[in-house]
DNA sequence: TTGGAATGTCATCGT
DNA sequence: TTACGATGACATTCC
């Protein structure tokens, strides 16, 4: 039999390359099914029945990989074809990588559609074929070419092209698959892998046991580089989705199933978290807004339409897109139903599958899986996702619109060149809780802070001011006071425009100290006006600073030394001038006590003059404590400033560090959306059938294993019969 | 003339 | 108890 069936194999492959040569198509298969099963049943065996062999389709001749056709390892080709065959027709073809990158486009706003640029040839492919409409009889040669013709991938802008029904919808996809010729020798690999991987899905749970997976994965042995690129990767995705995934690897051979899929969504997060930074307002918004901000059957129509009307964005880098957000774009996604009439024929040869799709939406929101990343709202819509109201997304509404806005301008204030008028106005715009105003410019401290310190210097440095005795005659009563005042009225006020000027340049009186011809003038003795004191000691010193010098200029008026003196004495000096107080209110001020006391007890005083002293040196103190007070108020009032800014920019910083977390679980979510279709669309029951979503559900144990458990089995359940659970998921 | 800022002064409290 | 610093409240002065 079996030299019987290479005998009529080889005669017929030569009879059909001989009709070839001239040109004659030669569908042998005709043949085979219609006119002479015999001849069929005896080439192909028992079980080709099931299976068609297509000698015409360039697939299958590249799918011998070069078996020649004489080979007697013919045999062995034609079973692997059949048994190919018999996975294809068991709609079971692997989503590619492409393909899932198909929900990594976002739509900037309502009415644009952005899909990766087409600079980026792998992007390019990857967001090609994931638009591709895989049910367009015409549009799926392309997507089937994979790699081979990026360009072609972009069916976008044909009528029927729809970010719909992508990845449930590709069983359908398969039998459509069989019509192809331009498979190349890589798209045929990965059929093969995902051949070799159905038979893993049938033999055990252990293929989505990621646990087991990974271990397996830890066998292979890629170049270093590689290597450590891909476990960087890995790494990466592990920890961001907290899912233990590793990359695909064939269970039986443990070759590595090609991560294009795995590797470009690594890409789009690396290209997002370098984004962070430098995201404008504009573009976060737009994000936001497109993910939370429209209705199913909007966000259908409109990316509908705007992949027909509408060039392809190519201003948009893919690491801005990012997936309408899964809990609201998912139905949009898998529900033909929403689809508009323009794609209806597409939804024809989609029914099948269209509950099934939109099963697969409402499987999402009702399972503990999608439950870990998805809000409640999510998993509460159940099966009729069609008419279930769009919620917006608590996070994107909430957090995201809102940060972002406090966070640009906050960036723009402080990074960007903004004046600091400008920063403070945003600032204050932005926190209208804060009863603080950081205007420094306007800040009663800042411009008083020098002269605070050179007050406080003062203050400090009156304690070794020289004192010039004066002397002083009775003095009791304030009442007296304001006889004596009345009195040298004719001296003038008090102008304390030089105690200003003085804290301004301050020069040591003690200087003067070793004049003792100046004790005998009567000199200005306010404690706190060094300059004053100074002045007083050497009225023939012109004062060349402040106002006063000007206003005394101005009126240029002649005055005598001791109306000068007079003029610019506290009223303390004045008092002790008028009750001829032997020594100056410096001293008065600043001894300490016991040299005080000393002192008074030298002088044989009234008790008037005593009591002048006193008062003298207990406001005196008074007035320095006075002003350290203030002092240190505005100091206080500096800190409480500065402090504040840095608090604000701590705030900016933590809120910028939140958004990109926020960022991140938002990518977690998508991907483990996508993971979720991917795996989901893989399993079929005993029979070759798929797992109806609105029956079944993929769980998430609490040993890392992903089982596919009926719906309605509680957790509880689940624990108690895991022996049951696993045997589901056999099937 | 008026309002605000700067400064002085008093009373009080705590050390 | 006294001396003294700190500080709130008020007064004064000046612009």
């Amino acid at each position: 039999m079996l030299y019987l069936k290479k005998y009529f194999t080889e005669g017929l492959i030569q009879f059909t390359i001989l009709l070839s040569l001239f040109g004659v198509r030669v569908d042998v298969d005709t043949y085979l099914n219609n006119q002479l099963p015999p001849l069929r049943e005896i080439i192909l065996g028992p079980s080709s029945a099931y299976t068609q062999t297509q000698f015409h389709n360039l697939r299958n001749t590249l799918d011998g990989y070069g078996i020649h056709p004489k080979s007697v390892d013919l045999d062995h080709f034609f079973t692997t074809r059949r048994l190919l065959n018999q996975v294809r027709q068991l709609d079971r073809l692997f989503v590619p990588s492409t393909e899932l990158n198909t929900w990594l486009v976002h739509r900037d706003s309502d009415t644009v559609v952005s899909a990766s640029s087409q600079s980026s040839p792998s992007i390019t492919l990857d967001n090609g074929a994931g638009l591709e409409d895989v049910n367009n009889p015409d549009a799926t040669p392309a997507m089937r070419g994979g790699s081979g013709a990026p360009e072609s991938t972009y069916s976008l802008n044909t009528a029927d092209s729809s970010l719909g029904a992508v990845a449930p919808e590709c069983n359908q996809e398969q039998g459509n698959r069989d019509g192809n010729d331009d498979l190349t020798k890589e798209d045929i690999d990965l059929i093969d892998i995902l051949w070799r991987q159905d038979i893993d899905l049938g033999a055990g749970r252990e293929v989505f046991n990621y646990s087991n997976r990974q271990k397996e994965n830890e066998e292979e042995k890629p170049s270093p580089q590689e290597n450590k690129d891909r476990n960087e990767e890995q790494e990466s995705w592990r920890n961001g989705v907290n899912l233990q995934g590793a990359p695909p690897v064939d269970g039986e051979t443990g070759e590595s199933i090609p991560e294009q899929q795995w590797q470009d969504i690594m890409a789009i997060m690396e290209l997002q978290a370098m984004e962070v930074n430098n995201t404008s307002l504009h573009t976060n918004s737009s994000s936001v807004s497109a993910i939370s901000g429209t209705t199913e059957s909007n966000t259908a129509g409109n990316f509908e339409l705007s992949t027909r009307s509408t060039p392809i964005n190519q201003d948009v880098s893919l690491h801005q897109a990012s997936l309408p957000s899964c809990s609201q774009d998912f139905p949009q996604i898998f529900n033909p139903q929403l689809d508009s009439a323009s794609i209806a024929p597409r939804t024809v040869t989609l029914r099948p599958s269209s509950s099934n799709s939109t099963n697969i939406n409402s499987t999402f929101g009702a399972t503990n899986l999608t439950g870990i990343f998805l809000p409640p709202h999510v998993n509460s819509s159940s099966n009729n996702v069609t008419s279930t109201p769009v919620l917006p997304d608590p996070f994107s509404t909430l957090l995201e619109e809102s940060m972002l806005d406090e966070i640009s301008l906050l960036d723009l204030a402080m990074e960007e060149g903004f004046s600091q008028a400008q920063a403070s106005q945003l600032e204050d715009e932005l926190d209208s809780d804060s009863g603080l105003s950081l205007d420094s410019s306007h800040s009663p401290a800042s411009p008083s802070s020098s002269e605070t310190s050179c007050s406080s210097a003062a203050s400090s440095s009156s304690t070794s001011a020289t004192f010039s005795e004066e002397g002083a005659v009775g003095y009791s009563t304030d009442s007296e006071v304001a006889t004596v005042e009345t009195e040298e009225g004719a001296v003038g006020g008090y102008q304390p425009e030089y105690s200003k000027l003085c804290r301004m340049s301050y020069q040591d009186p003690s200087q003067f100290h070793t004049l003792p011809q100046l004790d005998s003038i009567s000199h200005n003795h306010t404690y706190n006006l060094p300059l004053s004191s100074a002045f007083s000691e050497h009225p023939e010193l012109p004062i060349s600073v402040g106002k006063k010098t000007v206003r005394d200029k101005q009126n240029s008026k002649p005055q005598p030394p001791q109306d000068l003196l007079d003029k610019h004495s506290s009223r303390d000096e004045r008092r002790a001038r008028a009750m001829k107080i032997p020594f100056s209110n410096d001293k008065i001020i600043n001894l300490p006590v016991e040299e005080f006391n000393e002192l008074l007890a030298k002088h044989h005083l009234s008790e008037a003059q005593l009591a002048l002293i006193r008062d003298i040196r207990r406001r005196g103190k008074n007035k320095m404590a006075a002003q350290n007070c203030r002092k240190r108020k505005l100091d206080t009032i500096i800190k409480l400033e500065q402090g504040v800014q840095d608090l604000r920019r701590d705030k900016a910083r933590l809120l910028k560090e939140k958004m990109e977390f926020i960022r991140s679980i938002r990518q977690m979510k998508q991907k483990m959306q996508s993971l979720y279709q991917e795996v989901f669309t893989q399993l079929r029951d005993e029979e070759g059938r798929p797992y109806p979503p609105s029956e079944y559900s993929l769980q998430y144990s609490a040993d890392g294993s992903v089982l596919i458990m009926p719906r309605g089995v509680t957790t509880a359940e689940q624990n108690r019969k895991p022996e049951k659970k696993q045997k589901d998921k056999k099937k």
